[in-house]
DNA sequence: TCTGGGGTCCTAGGACCC
DNA sequence: TCTGGGGTCCTAGGACCC
């Protein structure tokens, strides 16, 4: 097909601070001001008698929220993504809240994308503000064998970024390289409004003094661990050897870790994906109690499966395993699930699957979180794969619960089921 | 001042089958 | 009776990402 060596380009498009950039487009006031968005509702903006709009104060929130997005301005106090309200209004008492608005994201994000298919068609989706394009077969690249291949990439990268500029009002960033993994990291080396192209010679200078947290699949665990082992830098974990890696993170991670380092990654622009799970949650304002609150935490769960049904079905899926998940005052975390004999899209179906997961929990703590997931998922219509039903384990049938063995578990009353 | 909501992927043990 | 190895499915937890 094509030679092992052929090198690719990835470009890797980052819009810049993408929800408070839009936030900015409708109140322009706004610019240069320091503005998170993020907590749950109640702080719309509003407008006054002559015009002039008044806005909600960081300091004047109470509750669980988190910043969702901070504006540079409000990042320079320290503000960041997934920060606590709470300790974002101690850094920047004065910066504005304002409540996120994911219909108009998802709408701005629909016409980024289309900006960027104009140009290069290409293109792996990796959630409402960034994608992977895939610029490898681009006639503009093609067509300059002979030139210097790292001008036209420069310029065709800048015709994208033109693009969705022109077609949204905002900026992004990008990093253009030979694979994922690197284009990543190079779109971050010059945010915001930043284009940066590498190839794989410049590896040592730009990649490999950058912290090993850089790369992306190396969270706050393995970043500790590496800290505790000495490993600061990429180049640092550049230097180990394979099986060092491996001796201490395992054949699979360890691998990855040694091929990651010297900028390695095979992994093609997948331009399709299914779903693998469908879920809702909610976090309480205070934590509930399963059997003093069992009134509310009943009516949450039901609304839960309410809304996994209906996401399912305007999806199209139906789902064989349901699961709930619940986070206690702790913050300690559990799941069960439950793989019904038949996939369902039903939301009374969907509430009894969980509720007998929810037979098998501890209630004892007071609750913080509560969901429920549907997995397995298919499409409605399609052929039932084959069951095999006399040869397996017959799993628990919902519309006939064997409730009694289970409930037996808990000496607790559980959220009752709607009969 | 405790830490949202939506996901994916990996690991690991047990059940069960061939 | 004891001892197997390979494969799939199910479940629970955890790391990580946007």
């Amino acid at each position: 097909m094509h030679s092992p060596a052929a090198p690719r380009w990835i470009a890797h498009l980052d819009m810049d601070a993408f929800y408070a950039s839009v936030e900015l487009l409708r109140y322009p006031e706004l610019r240069g001001l320091p503005v998170v968005v993020g907590g749950r509702r109640a702080h719309q903006p509003q407008t006054l008698a002559d015009g002039t709009r008044r806005f909600a104060k960081l300091r004047d929130y109470a509750g669980r929220g988190v910043v969702t997005t901070a504006t540079y301005a409000a990042r320079a106090y320290g503000v960041h993504s997934a920060m606590g309200l709470m300790k974002a209004a101690q850094l920047a008492p004065d910066a504005v809240l304002l409540p996120a608005d994911f219909d108009a994201y998802r709408d701005m994000s629909r016409r980024f994308k289309a900006a960027v298919a104009e140009i290069a068609p290409v293109i792996e989706d990796r959630g409402i503000d960034e994608i992977y394009i895939d610029l490898t077969e681009l006639p503009a690249l093609r067509e300059r064998v002979g030139h210097d291949p790292l001008s036209s990439v420069r310029a065709l990268a800048q015709e994208i970024r033109n693009n969705v500029r022109a077609a949204t009002g905002l900026t992004c960033s990008m990093g253009v390289t030979p694979n994922k993994l690197l284009s990543k990291i190079a779109s971050e080396l010059d945010k915001p409004d930043g284009l940066t192209v590498l190839t794989m010679a410049e590896l040592p200078t730009r990649i490999w003094p950058l912290p090993v947290r850089r790369i992306n699949g190396i969270g706050p665990k393995a970043g500790a661990k590496l800290q505790a082992l000495g490993l600061r830098t990429i180049g640092e974990l550049a230097q180990c050897e394979a099986p060092w890696l491996i001796e201490r993170f395992g054949r699979s991670y360890g691998q990855w870790l040694f091929d990651a380092s010297h900028g390695l990654d095979e992994r093609p622009v997948v331009t399709h994906s299914e779903p693998v799970s469908i879920s809702r949650e909610t976090t309480f304002e205070r934590d509930l109690h399963a059997v003093r609150d069992k009134a509310q935490l009943s009516e949450v769960f039901t609304r839960l499966a309410q809304q996994v049904a209906a996401d399912l079905q305007r999806k199209g899926y139906v789902s064989r395993t349901l699961g709930i998940k619940l986070r206690f005052e702790d913050f300690k975390t559990v799941t069960r699930d439950l793989t019904l004999p038949a996939p369902t899209g039903d939301a009374a179906a969907i509430r009894r699957a969980a509720g007998l997961c929810l037979k098998r929990v501890d209630l004892s703590r007071r609750i913080r979180l509560l969901g429920i997931r549907a997995g397995s998922l298919a499409r409605p219509n399609a052929a039932a794969p084959a069951v095999r039903a006399a040869t397996r384990k017959a799993a628990p049938d919902t519309a006939a619960a064997p409730a009694a063995p289970l409930a037996a578990q808990s000496e607790l009353p559980l959220f009752d089921s709607p009969a």
